[in-house]
DNA sequence: GCGTCATTTCGTCATATGGCAAAATGATAT
DNA sequence: ATATCATTTTGCCATATGACGAAATGACGC
């Protein structure tokens, strides 16, 4: 038992993983959906996903290529519910929270199949570039 | 935000420091008290009090040589509370968390001097022992 | 002041973790 | 069957983490 408690707890517990689960709040995602926003790896993204799904979190559901990830909609083991529920009453206003929140609404706009295909050059110049590269230098 | 959800998690999400947590729900202990019933080192059980009071979850007290610590009565950060009330509400029949507290039982029964002096020696042998010892060779 | 003693900090080690690129997988469509 | 393509797995690297012993801290009592 806490064997699964610290599973379910270090899944959540990454800032990564936590943004998952933030975006999916709004409904299930395909892999590379959720790539495109958290910019990272898809083989990144495949292993957090994977974490959050062995810890209960999450379930997965195919669709012809894609793969879609949503919250676990029943209780996988006894402290899925109570961290999911955590952490849906938590970060709500989060900077990163909220900027992925809107990167995904773009995101969204576009079709899977494009989104696959070109990554975050799918997106309006204002995100694909990303929001912190126009800093300035050093 | 993300990086207090994360301190916080993070420091929920080590077996040892949610065993101490679960400890603390019986009221505040001192450093030795804890390390005796872990049977961890002091200077790790330093760190993971450490950790847990960084995270805004526990508080302390000093008492002559004596240093107490206890579960957090005020919200140093806006996670905090949601953390401890899960805690409190899992691990319940946990069977660490149970043998934790049966060992808390003896170790609380010990004068806070004996026992920073002699540690687990200072239990009745079926604890002080520990109770793995006692198994076949492999 | 000075030793004592509980606790903390430091230094070190072994292991765990998150990241990516490259290769493997597995379902779809031709 | 075979090629395609989204996803996953593998291998590798850099960093983070938990454990301990030894040294440092800091409050207490003489």
């Amino acid at each position: 038992m806490l064997e699964t408690f610290e599973t379910v707890a270090k899944a959540v517990a990454d800032p990564s993983r936590a943004r998952i689960l933030k975006l999916l709040e709004g409904g299930e995602l395909c892999v590379c959906q959720v790539t495109a926003v958290l910019d990272l790896s898809p083989a990144t993204v495949s292993k957090h996903l994977a974490a959050l799904k062995t810890a209960g979190l999450l379930q997965q559901r195919r669709d012809g290529k894609w793969i879609y990830y949503r919250l676990a909609e029943r209780d996988f083991n006894a402290y899925a519910r109570s961290f999911l529920d955590l952490v849906r009453a938590s970060l709500q206003d989060d900077p990163t929270a909220t900027a992925d929140r809107r990167v995904l609404a773009r995101v969204s706009a576009v079709p899977v199949q494009v989104l696959c295909d070109q990554g975050r050059a799918a997106l309006p110049a204002d995100i694909a570039t990303g929001s912190a590269c126009c800093a300035v230098a050093p």
